[in-house]
DNA sequence: ACCATAACTTGCGAAACGCAAGTGACTGAG
DNA sequence: CTCAGTCACTTGCGTTTCGCAAGTTATGGT
């Protein structure tokens, strides 16, 4: 009996992932972090402008899902930055698939570079 | 003055696509549709349970984005069908690199097969 | 002491969601 | 010819989530 894993609404893989990334900003603070962002002021500054209280909801459950690391950069104060790890990096596939789509029935649109480090 | 386009949050493809397909439901039709369901008593009839008025309101949607067209199969009682256009169908990569990762990181779930033609 | 910065948290009204039940147009059974 | 049944929705309504603004905590710089 270890065979009724307990899915949140079905087995199918597509509904998995939508339980986690079904909605309008957690994918874009992906984007975010493959484009080289790693701090909070950061994601909040991209074009969306995502608020506070819900960049703040979806890094806990990015994190809580592995799909993201927190750590402190410096003490005194401590500060904190976000990294994919290679779980989360494994979505790219994913929104590339997305950008060719998004490209090509959203004239106009087009992908945003990435950033540099500091 | 041709070149301020104006979308929903920023130029991003991702963000545009997240603003029509970004929920829990939306893709989830897609997914139907692609397996071959074409009725709303099919789409309503799948694990996920979607609730009527959810399910009418994307519909609407979809078809106002042009990734759906819906047709009447028959007359007395009219009866309506829905297809995926060829929009829609340019989906099918973006669905395939979710059920890859989905399949690698929910465990035990499995694609669901196609539904066969009445 | 005072201002600034980074990373959040809190409050609250507005919008979206989800469940149940209802509606309208018919069809086939008795 | 009445009545249960099917299909494709729509309506009501309570719960949850969202989104904007403002507040908080910790610390450094001058």
């Amino acid at each position: 009996m270890g065979s009724t894993m307990k899915f949140k609404r079905s087995s199918c893989p597509i509904t998995n992932v939508l339980d986690t990334l079904g909605d309008k900003w957690t994918l874009l603070v992906i984007r975010d972090l493959v484009l080289g962002k790693r701090r909070y002021q950061e994601f909040t500054s991209s074009p969306e402008k995502i608020a506070s209280n819900i960049l703040a909801d979806r890094l806990k459950k990015l994190e809580t899902g592995g799909l993201v690391t927190r750590h402190a950069y410096q003490r005194n104060p401590v500060r904190y930055e976000y990294l994919l790890t290679e779980k989360g990096e494994g979505l790219k596939p994913v929104l590339e698939a997305i950008i060719v789509w998004g490209k090509k029935h959203y004239p106009g649109s087009k992908r945003f570079p990435r950033v540099e480090q500091h």
